[in-house]
DNA sequence: GTTGAGCGTT
C-alpha cells in the first residue's frame, strides 16, 4: 500500500506542501497543524461555483471530498477568525477595555514543556503567534550559562487562542512540546466551563451525531460518551460562552430530545472558587474525563437535573451550601437547579463582558431569597420578569433601575438607580419582560468594569 | 560542549 498525499497551502498564492493521509484516506488534523500551526480545518475551491467548500472534519480527521477524493487540487488552510482579523483589533475604544478585562479574567500564563535547548524566546513567540496575539514569551535559562532549561512560558491575548493551544501538542523546532496551565496557576483563575452535560441521550446518538449537531453553535473540541451506555454524554466547546449559551435548553438530535446543562465539576472538591480548569483542555488527545468513574455518573449532573425538575422549591438552606464560607458559588447555583445561560446571536453578547449569565428558569422561588442568596454569592439580579412584586434589590445590596432601562442608558456604569461599585445595575432588554416567569442575573462587577449585562431571558 | 521530567530570580 502506498501513502496518498494531498496538496495543502496556507492560502491562495502560497506554495503547497504535500501532506500524507492515513490508511482510511483521511488527513489527521494533527498532521495538518504540524505543518500549519493554528490551522483548524481545510477548504477548497469548488471548480463549478468557484466558491470555497469546507472539508468535513470529524473526530480530528479531515475527510476527502466525497466527489473525487483529495485528487490533485490544492486545499487551503482555515484558521480561527482571530488570526485573520489583525486589523480589526485596532478599533481601540471601550471594547479594548472589555478585551483587557476578559484577558485578565481568563488568560493565564502557559508553561511550554520540552523545548529544544536551542529554542529562543523569539522562536517561541514566532511559533505561537500563528495561534493568536502573544503577549509574552519567555524561555527559562540558567542565569550563569544562559543555557535554556528546556521550558518556557507564553501568554496569549485571547482565551480562544489559549484554548486552541492547550488542545494540542506542538512541534517546535523539531521537538514535540506540551503546553499546560502551570501548577502554580491552577485553580487560581476562575474559568468558565466549556463542557456541557447532554442528558436523555439514546444509544443510537453517536459522537459524530453530537459533534455535527452542536458544531452548528461553535467549534466542538471534544465529545465524550460513556461506555457502557449511560444515557448521557459530554460535549466540550472551544468557546465557553457557546457552552453556557446552550445550557438549560432542549435540543432535538435525530429525533431525540436531549437536555443540555452544565457539566458537573469533575470532583466534589470545591475548595477555592470551584472549577478546576484541567477540564478546559478539550480532551488533549484522550477523551474527556477518562479518569476513573468520571464525574460520578448520572449522580453527578443528574443530581442537578433532578433538582431542576424537582417537585418543590429548594428554598431554605442555600446560603450554606458552599461550606463554611456561607457563600454560594457557581456549583452551588447549579445545585439549585440554576443553569448557566448566556445568549446567542444579537448584539447582546457584547454587553456581557464576563461571558457569564444565569437563567434561573421558571422556578418557584421566593424573590427575596433569590436576591439574598445571589447577593451573598456575588451575583446581582438584573431582572425580575415575573408578574410578582419586585424584590427589594437595594436591601440586598443591589442597585435597581427602572424595568425599562436599556443597555445604552446604562453603559459606563451610569444608569439609573445607583452606582455602587461591586454591584450590577439590573436591566432588562429593550424595555421590559420578554417572557414571564424568568429571572436573570449577572455576576457583580468590580468598580472598574462596565456595569452592564443583558441576558437572554 | 552533556540532559529531557518538570513549574517561573523579577
Amino acid at each position: 500500500m502506498s501513502i496518498e498525499y494531498l496538496q495543502v497551502a496556507e492560502d491562495e498564492g502560497e506554495e503547497p506542501i504535500e501532506l500524507p493521509t492515513e490508511d482510511d484516506g483521511t488527513l489527521l488534523l494533527s498532521t495538518l497543524s504540524a505543518q500549519f500551526p493554528g490551522s483548524s480545518g481545510l477548504k477548497y475551491r469548488n471548480p463549478e461555483s468557484k466558491s470555497f467548500r469546507g472539508v468535513r472534519l470529524s473526530e480530528g480527521r479531515l475527510h476527502p471530498p466525497p466527489d473525487g477524493g483529495w485528487g490533485s487540487q490544492i486545499f487551503y488552510c482555515v484558521f480561527p477568525k482571530e488570526n485573520k482579523r489583525k486589523s480589526d483589533d485596532n478599533l481601540e475604544n471601550s471594547t479594548a477595555k472589555t478585551k483587557r478585562m476578559e484577558t485578565k479574567l481568563r488568560c493565564t500564563d502557559l508553561i511550554v514543556l520540552g523545548l529544544p535547548w536551542k529554542t529562543t524566546e523569539q522562536n517561541l513567540r514566532e511559533y505561537f503567534e500563528t495561534f493568536g496575539e502573544v503577549l509574552m514569551a519567555q524561555v527559562k535559562k540558567d542565569p550563569k550559562t544562559g543555557q535554556s532549561k528546556g521550558f518556557g512560558f507564553i501568554r496569549f491575548a485571547s482565551y480562544e487562542s489559549q484554548m486552541r493551544v492547550l488542545a494540542q501538542r506542538h512541534m517546535i523546532d523539531g521537538r514535540w512540546c506540551d503546553v499546560k496551565v502551570p501548577n502554580s496557576k491552577e485553580g487560581l483563575i476562575q474559568q468558565v466551563p466549556c463542557k456541557v452535560f447532554i442528558g436523555r441521550c439514546t444509544e443510537d446518538l453517536t459522537a459524530d451525531d453530537l459533534r455535527e449537531y452542536f458544531g452548528k453553535f461553535g467549534e466542538v473540541t471534544d465529545v465524550f460518551i460513556p461506555k457502557p451506555f449511560r444515557a448521557f454524554s459530554f460535549v466540550t466547546f472551544l468557546d465557553p460562552e457557546v457552552a453556557q449559551s446552550l445550557c438549560g435548553e432542549d435540543h432535538i438530535i435525530k429525533g431525540v430530545s436531549v437536555h443540555v446543562s452544565n457539566a458537573a465539576p469533575k470532583s466534589e472538591t470545591r475548595a477555592g472558587s470551584g472549577y478546576g480548569n484541567r477540564d478546559m483542555r478539550g480532551g488533549g488527545g484522550g477523551h474527556g474525563p477518562s479518569r476513573g468513574g468520571g464525574p460520578g455518573g448520572p449522580d453527578g449532573p443528574g443530581m442537578y437535573q433532578q433538582r431542576y425538575n424537582g417537585p418543590g422549591p429548594n428554598q431554605g438552606n442555600w446560603g450554606n451550601q458552599g461550606g463554611p464560607r456561607g457563600n454560594i458559588d457557581m456549583p452551588n447555583l447549579q445545585a439549585l437547579g440554576i443553569t448557566g445561560q448566556g445568549q446567542q446571536g444579537s448584539n447582546q453578547q457584547s454587553c456581557n463582558p464576563l461571558g457569564l449569565g444565569l437563567n434561573l428558569g421558571a422556578l418557584p422561588m421566593n424573590p427575596a431569597l433569590v436576591a439574598a442568596a445571589l447577593n451573598q454569592a456575588g451575583w446581582g439580579l438584573i431582572g425580575n420578569l415575573q408578574n410578582q412584586p419586585e424584590p427589594n434589590f437595594n436591601q440586598g445590596g443591589f442597585n435597581s433601575g427602572p424595568n425599562n432601562s436599556n443597555a445604552a442608558s446604562n453603559q459606563n456604569g451610569g444608569g439609573q438607580g445607583g452606582n455602587n461599585p461591586g454591584f450590577l445595575n439590573w436591566m432588562s432588554q429593550g424595555g421590559g419582560p420578554e417572557q414571564p416567569g424568568r429571572w436573570s442575573v449577572a455576576q457583580t462587577t468590580a468598580a472598574t468594569m462596565p456595569r452592564q449585562g443583558i441576558f437572554k431571558i
